[in-house]
RNA sequence: GGUUCCAUAGCUCAACUGGAUAGAGCAACAGAUUUCUAAUCUGUAGGUUCAGGGUUCGAGUCCCUGUGGAAUCACCA
């Protein structure tokens, strides 16, 4: 129990003895102490006033009174308006952080049992990864850690888009004006070498709309028209009955993108369980939607395209099988759905889809439910904003993407810089400093990214670099180094806790570190690893507060040394743990 | 047009789900290093929380109205 839980409970037993009702525990509100005011705990009074039948201060006078005389932990109270604040005691303190210490897996919560399964990533194969799917890769991976740090079993999974026109585009254009070059040949990243074709498809196809319109063809006609467009399509008919041809080329392409993509997830140190491709699963789902034809949830139009109904829901009828009786994406979303809760018995299913999907998932989820499967609402869809430049949206057409690996790029080389200036790498080998700029460099991105609630969209200015000061990775990263630095010194020397006094300082480290289990869960229901991001900073705020006028190893008094030592290592690993949680690497040394 | 989401300091973001005088960082200015790492710390300045109404002991947070912005409503995925 921490220390919130432990005066919300005393409260209700005083709150019983003074005036005899056992109180709801809705009515014992309890916060950290404000800053400002003198305490570490406050119990909020005015909810409790109909039972005192008394002034707020006069309840919270009686309330703080009864604590203090009845429950040894407590050693005072003072009571500003409505709020009572209550001080715990230092041996109390001396005595979390102790047990805090003596715990392995501080930090772990308690195995749920539940299996969660997180959807993310899921890239087309014509482009490279730009700045979305950056911020897409870094949530799905820290939530499913989060997801793990709250006691579930996690199962990452990807689903590759890899199969449409968009991928015959690319496939054509390399055919008519690739003279064979390879990602081999070109010494280029496959995604990339793949992402430029698909650039000159559109390219061609421009140029042809522009002589179709100049012959006289309205541009709709011209758009709908142009002979390339036309060879795509029929390319995508033959890759849908098997040519080989075309399959074998397919495969080739895709095979360089897959190769781009594993550099991509591994310079930003994410993987999956399990890869889905659509051109594996895009039939799927079919079957379902028959079936709820058959018992009357959809219906059929005279074209024989089927549809679910859904004005009744607010919105409106959702296609489920096209005319000519194929699917689209709904339909294998549906089967996707249905195959994933069948195979492994999942307790919970989210997707980590961008908010311009919201509809869909709103229309997945209903429909699922009026199928009749029990795990409809165990679909849960965490829908995060974009990530906009100062000038709008990213858009390829103007150029204004920003590429993955080239962010990647510029911060390690960014870190890179930095280090050099401030000079700390005396003693360090190349592989050494490499690997430093790497944590630092992938540090300030992600927590950059992360700390930002999930559900809001994001400004990135390219302009300017990531910060590596303030309230930023870096600055946590050099928090963990400056204690690992003393626990290098230390070593050998006593690291116990409680025999020394705790100065207030002190006790405000411990009360966040104490907070922490409840904030990784708190942060686990809400689907937001950015509340673990902002705890990180306020704990290495705090500590480097305490670190800056405290002496630790060289204090002289060897109690008092020992209890330091305890309490700084115990911030370290906390930090260690909350950034693991969001993939991020702490270095010793910076 | 319908639906959904968003609006907080010059900029980027917080605010424990209705609690105290709305907090950090960046940028600006003024300081701190013979000291366990100055990628740090301290201070100054910066706000009608888009506007207006309502609910109550109490509203940035909940409910209306308006303004501004975004997404979506495809036989695309």
């Amino acid at each position: 129990m921490n220390h919130i839980d432990f005066i919300a409970s005393s409260a209700a037993t005083a709150v019983k003895a003074l005036y005899g009702t056992e109180p709801c525990p809705c009515l014992i509100q309890t916060q950290p102490t404000r800053k400002e005011f003198e305490g570490d705990v406050t119990l909020v009074v005015f909810p409790l006033l109909k039972t005192s039948r008394k002034a707020p201060e006069a309840t919270a006078e009686e309330i703080g009174h009864w604590l203090k005389e009845n429950v040894a932990q407590i050693a005072g109270y003072n009571v500003v308006k409505g709020f009572l604040n209550i001080k715990l005691s230092g041996s109390y303190w001396a005595e979390v952080l102790s047990s805090i210490a003596a715990d392995p897996d501080f930090g772990q919560l308690p195995s749920t049992g539940k299996t969660v399964m997180v959807e993310f990533s899921s890239p087309n194969t014509n482009k490279p990864l730009h700045l979305g799917h950056i911020r897409n890769n870094l949530l799905g991976w820290s939530i499913s850690q989060l997801l793990k740090a709250c006691g579930h079993n996690v199962m990452r999974v990807n689903l590759v888009n890899d199969r449409g026109i968009h991928i015959c585009k690319s496939m054509l254009a390399w055919l008519k004006c690739g003279n064979g070059v390879t990602p081999e040949s070109s010494g280029m990243k496959g995604d990339h070498l793949v992402g430029d074709f698909y650039v000159k498809f559109n390219d061609l196809f421009k140029a042809e709309v522009k002589e179709l319109v100049a012959g006289g063809m309205s541009e709709e006609d011209a758009e709908k028209n142009a002979p390339i467009l036309k060879e795509a399509q029929a390319m995508l008919v033959k890759w849908e009955q098997g040519d080989p041809e075309v399959v074998g080329l397919w495969r080739r392409m895709n095979g360089w993108v897959y190769e781009g993509f594993d550099q991509t997830y591994g310079s930003l140190g994410i993987s999956f369980d399990r890869t889905y491709y659509e051109s594996q699963t895009y039939k799927g789902g079919k079957a379902l939607v028959e079936d709820g034809l058959s018992r009357g949830i959809f219906f059929r139009k005279e074209d024989g395209s089927v549809w679910c109904d859904l004005t009744g829901d607010g919105l409106d009828q959702k296609l489920l099988l096209r005319g000519d009786g194929t699917s689209v994406y709904m339909t294998q979303d549906l089967g996707t759905a249905r195959q994933r809760f069948e195979e492994y018995n999942l307790d919970e299913m989210i997707y980590v889809v961008g908010n311009e999907q919201n509809y869909h998932f709103q229309v997945l989820k209903l429909i699922l439910g009026k199928l009749g499967f029990d795990w409809a609402d165990s679909i849960y869809h965490m829908s995060y904003g974009m990530v906009e430049l100062p000038e709008g949206k990213m858009k390829s057409r103007e150029g204004t993407v920003v590429d993955a690996d080239d962010l990647v790029g510029k911060m390690y080389n960014t870190a890179k810089e930095t280090s050099l200036e401030l000079g700390k790498l005396e003693g360090m080998d190349e592989s050494e400093q490499d690997s430093l700029f790497r944590m630092l460099s992938m540090g300030a991105m992600k927590y950059f990214i992360l700390k930002v609630d999930p559900k809001k969209t994001m400004l990135f200015d390219p302009k300017e670099s990531i910060d590596f000061n303030g309230n930023t990775g870096p600055f946590i990263q050099y928090t963990h180094a400056r204690i690992q630095s003393i626990l290098r010194k230390a070593e050998g020397l006593e690291k116990v806790a409680g025999k020394a006094e705790l100065l207030p300082k002190e006790e405000s480290v411990i009360a966040l570190l104490a907070s922490y289990p409840e904030k990784v869960r708190e942060a686990g229901a809400a689907h937001s690893p950015a509340l673990i991001a902002n705890f990180a900073y306020d704990l290495a705020k705090e500590f480097n507060q305490y670190y800056h006028d405290t002496q630790i190893i060289r204090e002289e008094d060897a109690a008092v040394r020992s209890q330091r030592l305890v309490l700084s290592g115990t911030v370290a690993r906390t930090l260690r743990h909350a950034m693991n949680i969001l993939g991020i690497e702490l270095p010793d040394r910076m």
